[in-house]
Order: structure tokens, then sequence, then C-alpha cells
RNA sequence: UCCGGUGUAGCUCAGUUGGUUAGAGCGCUAGACUGUUAAUCUGGAUGUCGGAGGUUCGAGUCCUCUCACCGGAGCCA
């Protein structure tokens, strides 16, 4: 089938070559090009290969090939016409598997790469192009006999283009491609990963060839768009991006293992764990502020739920309290939660995500629970935890075991909190923290709460912390010249991925984990 | 770092109280068959049994050391 172009559409076509030949070189960097055979209608013996760009930045998604609204480069119809030749037709227009859905009936083009190729006198080939994945069907009656031959040879991940008819599937409904032609771009030898099982030692080893799995494909995408979520809660809610350095002169909490590395004459420097004391500064400056960036801990911890590198948003917000915290970290979770249920459908579907536990954590309210409250209900269910302990692995799953939703844990003891941290003025043996549990075994997604405003406060907590004072100066100064009270908190991205995804490790939440004992790939 | 476990074909694994020529499935390869979907069926090729040392007539199997990985704990987001 050969759609041609409307008039109408060739002369929009030509208006727009004739606007853009100067421009072209100037804009390809931003359009896609294709190499797509055209004919002309007045010289149809003169098949040529011009290029076409596909612009989805300038014309959107909606108004996509199939709609035959293209940017004509100068190619070879410009040669035999001293200018561009209104009798264009053109047919199986570049698309993306993405939008398949609907270009029903129409023909269409495809690059990707072979998932898997099913070879009988019907072969199928599953492809993708990263935006999705349909299967091809190459009969020996559609396809001509060089394509069905190549079709039958395919190996996994091998790189194709082809053409043919967008249809559903007789079976299932989903888009598949009736295909026409069949080229191979380049091929591809023994692929590591097969369709069977494979040991995790061996898929982090391959963790580049792994990316392109459907599942490690699924989780990206949602990874992305919770990352996105974000970024769009906090740029639309009245914070401004305050980026925290990476390479910092000490400790931010003072706690845990920090990676050290030459500094010039300063010596040593090391990889921020936290981004938090440089967003205080930005309080007074800017109101409402949040940095997102990779953060280090050089801790020998082998667990499910740890990374030495790791992506952590961290908001800070002026005359806020504990409660302020509490509703801001809610209704960032419930944006993020609405936006995966919304636009990553596909995405839970591959993973067999049962959304269902996401939908009551969007609707139903946060639990909410004090650190004396929750170990007084641990000790019920028979834990050996003592007020003061903070809580072990069994004791988060064992609170968590009867909770449905996230729950806020707050007010916990001073002592095994940071320094930084505002008390209680009822209780001065709580600090004024609260953590986010998520729900299904996933413990700790968020920490924050209030920072202490009193400087005589903190300067005991530095001494009593064994800290620097001089290092420390500047973040005084956040007391010194119009302190308010402030508040804030810190979330793990692949925490938070690992839950909304249900992933047993967040080891796959990441594209390049970086583990106590893995730095390769 | 501590405790526990695993290491055998490219991959996932089986391999008996130590015994003579180390197996299966997948993948690969040749073919058959089929709107298939981790396709199926038939044939074929494929091994430093993690490494080093030791016990023994004989070690994939037992012992010692070592390396890698997995799981858990602590610490944390």
């Amino acid at each position: 089938m050969r759609a041609a172009a409307s008039v109408r559409a060739a002369t929009t076509g030509l208006l727009l070559a004739h606007r853009l030949r100067e421009q072209v070189p100037v804009w390809a960097p931003i359009l896609e090009a294709a190499r797509i055979s055209t004919t002309c209608r007045h010289h149809p013996h003169r098949a040529a290969t011009t290029t076409i760009f596909l612009s989805e930045t300038e014309f959107g998604p909606r108004r996509g090939p199939r709609q035959g609204l293209f940017l004509f480069g100068p190619g070879a119809l410009a040669r035999h016409n001293g200018g561009f030749c209104a009798g264009v037709t053109l047919f199986a227009p570049l698309t993306e598997v993405r939008h398949l859905k609907s270009c029903i009936g129409q023909e269409v083009a495809l690059r990707g790469w072979v998932r898997n190729a099913r070879t009988s006198k019907t072969r199928f080939i599953e492809l993708r192009d990263g935006s999705g994945f349909v299967q091809c069907v190459v009969g020996a009656s559609e396809a001509d006999a060089e394509s069905y031959e190549t079709a039958g040879k395919l190996t996994q991940e091998s790189a194709i283009s082809l053409t043919g008819i967008v249809q559903s599937h007789p079976k299932t409904g989903e888009p598949e491609i009736l295909v026409k032609s069949l080229k191979l771009i380049a091929p591809s030898v023994d692929f590591p990963i097969t369709p069977k099982d494979h040991g995790i030692e061996f898929l982090m080893d391959h963790r580049t060839l792994w990316l392109r799995s459907k599942r490690q494909w699924a989780i990206i995408r949602v990874r992305h768009t919770i990352v996105k979520a974000i970024r769009d809660f906090f740029d639309t809610d009245g914070f401004t991006l305050l980026d925290a350095p990476i390479l910092t002169p000490s400790s931010c909490e003072g706690t845990s293992s920090l990676f050290e590395t030459d500094y010039f004459h300063e010596g040593m420097a090391f990889l921020s764990q936290s981004g938090q004391l440089y967003q205080e500064p930005g309080v007074p400056a800017f109101g409402k502020v949040y940095c997102f960036g990779p953060t280090f801990r050089a801790e020998k911890s082998k667990t499910r739920r740890h990374l030495t590198e790791f992506w952590m948003v961290e908001p800070e917000m002026a005359f806020a309290g504990l409660e302020d915290v509490m509703q801001l970290g809610e209704r960032m979770t419930k944006f993020i939660l609405q936006r995966v249920l919304e636009g990553r459908q596909e995405e839970l579907k591959i993973l067999e995500r049962d959304t269902a536990p996401l939908e009551i954590a969007l609707k139903e309210s946060f639990g909410r629970m004090s650190y004396t409250d929750s170990v007084a209900k641990l000790k019920e269910l028979g834990s050996d935890i003592n007020w003061g302990e903070d809580f072990g692995n069994d004791d988060e799953t064992m609170l968590m075991n009867s909770m449905d939703r996230p729950l806020w844990v707050h007010r916990f003891p001073k002592s095994f909190k940071a320094f930084y941290m505002a008390f209680d003025p009822q209780s001065p043996e709580l600090a004024l923290g609260a953590d986010l549990l998520a729900p299904e075994g996933y413990g700790e997604v968020i920490g924050g709460g209030e920072r202490s405003s009193d400087i005589d406060y903190l300067l005991t907590q530095i001494e009593h912390h064994g800290l620097n004072l001089a290092d420390y100066e500047w973040y005084l100064d956040v007391r010194r010249f119009g302190g308010v009270q402030h508040a804030g908190f810190g979330m793990g991205l692949e925490r938070a991925v690992a839950w909304i995804c249900r992933l047993p490790h967040v080891r796959e939440t990441i594209p390049y984990p970086r583990m106590m004992g893995t730095l390769r790939p």
C-alpha cells in the first residue's frame, strides 16, 4: 500500500521546504532525519532517496508521520526539477513503536533491534525500538523474497529496519506489523543474555546489555517518570533548585563514612553524603529550595536497600516545622504515585506490579505514629527493642506488616539523630524528626524534620558530636542573620523506585549501580 | 566488618558412601514443522569442575588456605 501524500500536504511540505532550504544544516541536530524512498509523479522512473525530517519537537506527536506533515530537506527531487516537485508520493513514513496504536491500517517504517525471532513458515520478530515492543509478522506471500529470507536468519539483538502495514493482532488486539520489506542494519552474534534465566552476578557483569531487557526498560522508564514528577512537583510548588556541591570539605552529618579524594593544597575532599546543610543557607535566600543529585556513602553495607552512590531529593523550606515536613512529603509521594499510575501502566504490567497498594497509598492519608508509641507497639508484637534504640530491620518490617499504606514515624530520641535536629520543646529528649516508612517491606524512604534555629544549642551539639567548629561557621550564619524556623527532608530515589516497582533489590533501580563490591561496568 | 551459603559447558543447574568415558535444559549449529509469542521436534559441536596446596592407588566429591559472588546482621536514604 502506497500512501500518497495529498496535494495539500505536499504543498505544505513544499512551502516548508523552501523556508527550510537554508536552515536545514542549522536545524538538523534537533530534527530526526530519515532517508525514505520517494517517487515523483512526473518522473516515476527516477525513484530516488531524499531526506525527510520528522520533527516531534516542532509539531508534536499528535501530528505524527501518518498525517503526512513532513519537512522536506533538499534532496533528489530538487535536483531534477530545479526546485521541489509538488507531485511527491511518499510511502512508509518512519515512526516509532509507541505511535503504532494510532496507525492501524497505515504503512509505516520502523527501525530497532530483534528481541526474539521465531522462525517458521510465517516468521515472527519481536522488535524493540526503545519506545516500545511490537511483533512483526513476516509471511512468504506478503514480504518480498529477500526480506523473507533475511527474517529467517535474524539473531537476537540484530538491528533491522522494516516497512509494513500496521494491523491488530488477531488474538491480543495489540498493534503488530505485517512486514513488506526488511533489511539488516547490523548483525549481532552470540548476544550473551538469552531469553532464559540468568544469575544476578552474570546480569550485573553485563549491565550495559541487560539494560536492553524488557524488565530493565520498564524500571528505568518508571525511574524517569519519578524523577520528572519530583522535579515538576517542586518546580510548580514554588521551590527553587539549589544544586549542592558534590565535593565537600568535611562530613555533613559526621556519621557515616565518606569517600575521599585528593584536593590540591586543601588536602582531602569528600564526596557529599547529603546536600542538606547546603540547602539551609538557601532558605533565607529563596524561601523554599531543593536539590536533587547523587550522594555517596562509603558504608560497608550489603543489603537489598543500599548503594554507595544513590540519588536523593532534599527540599528545605522557611517558616516550617515537623508538621509541614510530613505534609510536604506526603503530597510529593502522592504526586509521584499519580504520575506513575497515569503514565506507566505498560511498564508496571511488565513488572507484574499489583497496583492496588499504590492506589491505596495515593488515596488514603498516610499513617502517623510517634516513636514512643511505635516502641510500645513493637514490644506488644514481641520485639526486644527498648526506648532509646533505633529500629532494627526486623522492627521496621514488624511495624509495617499491619500497615497497608505508608507510615510516618515521628519524634525520635535525640540521641541517634543528626546534630542539627531541633528538639521538641515539650519533651527535650525528643528530636522533631520524621521518617516515612513505605509498606510492603520497603521501609524508610524519607527522613527529615525541623532544623534547630538555636545557635547555642547547635554549638553544644557540634562540640558533643566532636565536629570541627570552624567547618560549620557558615552553617551557623543561617541562624546569626535572620534565623527562622525551617525544616526539610531527604528522599532516596532508588528506594522509592524499588517500592513503586516492587523490586527485590535497589540495584535494578539505577542504570549503573555502585555498591560495596560493584564498580564495573 | 561479622554470620551463613554458593562456585561444574556461553547461561541456569544436576552430579549418590571418593571409582574408571562429567550430565541435562537453554543458547549455538544443521534440518523438520507450525499465527508463533521463553514456540515445538530430531541430529551435532561445546568443559582449566573458581584458584593454590594437601590426603589417597584414585578427588568435581574429603581437608587447609585463598578469591569471587549471593543472602542476612549492623549502619543508613
